[in-house]
DNA sequence: AACTTAACGTAGCGCCCGCTACAAGCACAA
DNA sequence: TTGTGCTTGTAGCGGGCGCTACGTTAAGTT
């Protein structure tokens, strides 16, 4: 007998994989059920309701960021915060991760809007990223902790940016920041 | 005879304090017309379609926020880059701005998908900022331009963090970023 | 007075939504 | 062998969705 804990295993990496293709906001669960090769009839038996699913879901989400991250730590520590902040930037750029931020900005207005799964999924990934970036802080700095709190507020201002076509502005803004000075 | 053009700017208002209370998320047209005082069938026949609709109360929304911000400059400008972004942070935990920062988030993750009439709006209402920023810098700021696009990203990803619940990390990477000795 | 046209109401189309009722298939324990 | 309970398929419910067909009213225009 298959137990059901492995059936839920199985499904969200399917369905992790088209809502970051796709997008939250269409995620309905007839085309999820068809991604993950089921019924909408067996999500929810395996999940109870949708709410329940999506919830999972985010909750698997973050893990998998949290793995990504954990992957592209480079093994020598940056020099200066202008290039902690330049490697997460370029982390940022890269093609893999364009899913990730698309539904990251989904997920950061659910939780503006103040649904629970939706704030729980934004503050673990947000506190991962946090973590990795205490963690990357030149071994010198003054302020590790404040410090990483600054870029954090820097990268997400950029990336949030970017998103809306004013990259250009965000990347003056850092080279006016004096950041490369720091 | 009333003309459309009329009619339109009539329903304006009462769609977007809808859309501003509610969100753009579940804004369907029976709900809207209701909102309105009218009929779904008159909101299609002044717009043409749901989408149009929304790209309209998008541009009428960027205009009701570009509006605020003119009312909301103070008269004497400030002597600090601190005191430029305390001022607008200020401005953006007033209760009459919460409504506008929820939908914010929305159109970001709208734009970040790449619908047009989202992106439009965010581009819209952040030059608006960005112009109100700037005219906002210390008279004797070395790089006035540079600063504004600095602090724009800055305060963008205090909002952020903010709206997510993290708004201690970004006070305290405010702190931590020496824009009080700016 | 006849005609035109913008403005609006009523009713309903086909579609998708989350969810459920019901029964069948299956592995297992008694 | 007979339950017993987990898993799954089929079918469909009530309802909301964007949108449309069609008729009516009322204000101009000629």
């Amino acid at each position: 007998m298959v137990k059901p804990i492995l059936s839920r295993e199985l499904l969200l990496p399917r369905l992790a994989a088209y809502v970051l293709s796709t997008g939250l906001g269409h995620a309905s669960l007839r085309p999820l059920a068809k991604a993950a090769e089921t019924s909408d009839r067996m999500l929810l038996y395996h999940f109870g309701s949708k709410d329940v699913l999506i919830a999972d879901l985010l909750g698997y989400i973050a893990k998998i960021y949290a793995a990504a991250l954990d992957a592209a730590i480079g093994s020598e520590r940056p020099a200066t915060r202008a290039e902690v902040a330049s490697r997460i930037l370029a982390q940022g750029e890269a093609p893999q991760m364009q899913p990730f931020l698309a539904l990251w900005w989904e997920i950061v207005a659910g939780a503006a809007r103040g649904e629970a799964s939706y704030r729980a999924a934004a503050q673990a990934m947000t506190d991962e990223l946090l973590g990795w970036l205490e963690g990357q802080m030149p071994a010198d700095d003054p302020d590790p902790r404040g410090g990483a709190r600054y870029l954090l507020t820097l990268i997400e201002g950029t990336l949030m940016l970017s998103a809306i076509g004013h990259g250009d502005t965000a990347r003056d803004g850092l080279l006016a920041s004096g950041l490369h000075r720091l």
